[in-house]
DNA sequence: GTCTTATCCTTGACTACTCAAGCATGTCTC
DNA sequence: GAGACATGCTTGAGTAGTCAAGGATAAGAC
């Protein structure tokens, strides 16, 4: 009999784990009729300047591909969530805007989303999820 | 400006680099042919008194739905990786076997897959590992 | 026994992506 | 300034799941 390693074991636990939780997490967003891809995107651009980012920046920081970014803004282009401006500078990017209705949503969006994840991680202290965040960042 | 928690904050980071970690896991084993969630079937079976489960456990050990293990399943029966058995005290349950093919398939791919988790997890001690992987359980 | 309710699994219809290809634009070299 | 290559984005086709409904079987109440 193999004896498997702690690495593989975590990875493994890890998963499922991570799976389970990014479903209540949608769970908990769809109340605002929103999923959690769609949060994080609204999360990264209501904390960039002005309240606007590349489309391959904003692939990256949720990590998704720059295709997945142009099929998930397409309905929130729709409902005035976000706003497509062009680059002057450059005439190949195309920017994406919070909308005022965005800033809006996505406030009313995080009331329930820090419920959720204060309650979620309750058993920690702020000091493990610190420690864990930094542990994660060197991955 | 509204202050971010630090659970939300860690949510959201842990969201990105789980699904960054998830490709490079699928790139990883897309050597030996499968997918990630294929190889925690096997996994899960592998380590199963005769190598067999019930679909709906391991639908719940690894975090996908009864239906998505059926769709899953129905390509790894062709390929002779797992068998279907029916369980003679239950005719709706139908039991998953992993195949000796399967098993040989979990073992190759494991080495691979070890040698992937050992060098990413490469900046954590064992004993980090442990603490985070028993914090996770907590959730 | 038979009625009700619960469990296990599958199916049709859908969603949320991915990848590879392609077009438009920008940059660099000479 | 022309050619070669790089970058940003979108599109068609495909994949990996989800959910709600349904069929088959089992278990409990009477």
């Amino acid at each position: 009999m193999n004896k498997i390693s702690p690495q593989v074991k975590f990875l493994i636990e890890h998963a499922a784990i991570t799976t389970k939780l990014h479903k209540q997490i949608d769970i908990c967003l769809s109340y605002q009729g929103i999923s959690f891809t769609e949060f994080l995107i609204m999360h990264h651009l209501y904390g960039s300047p002005q309240h606007m980012m590349r489309r391959t920046d904003l692939a990256d920081s949720i990590g998704i591909t720059a295709s997945g970014v142009t099929r998930l803004l397409a309905p929130m282009e729709k409902n005035r969530i976000v706003d497509k401006e062009r680059n002057p500078r450059d005439a190949r990017q195309s920017l994406v805007k919070l909308t005022q209705t965005g800033q809006q949503l996505y406030r009313d969006s995080m009331v329930g989303f820090a419920d959720f994840s204060k309650n979620k991680l309750k058993s920690w202290t702020v000091k493990e999820i610190e420690t864990v965040a930094q542990l994660f960042q060197e991955i």
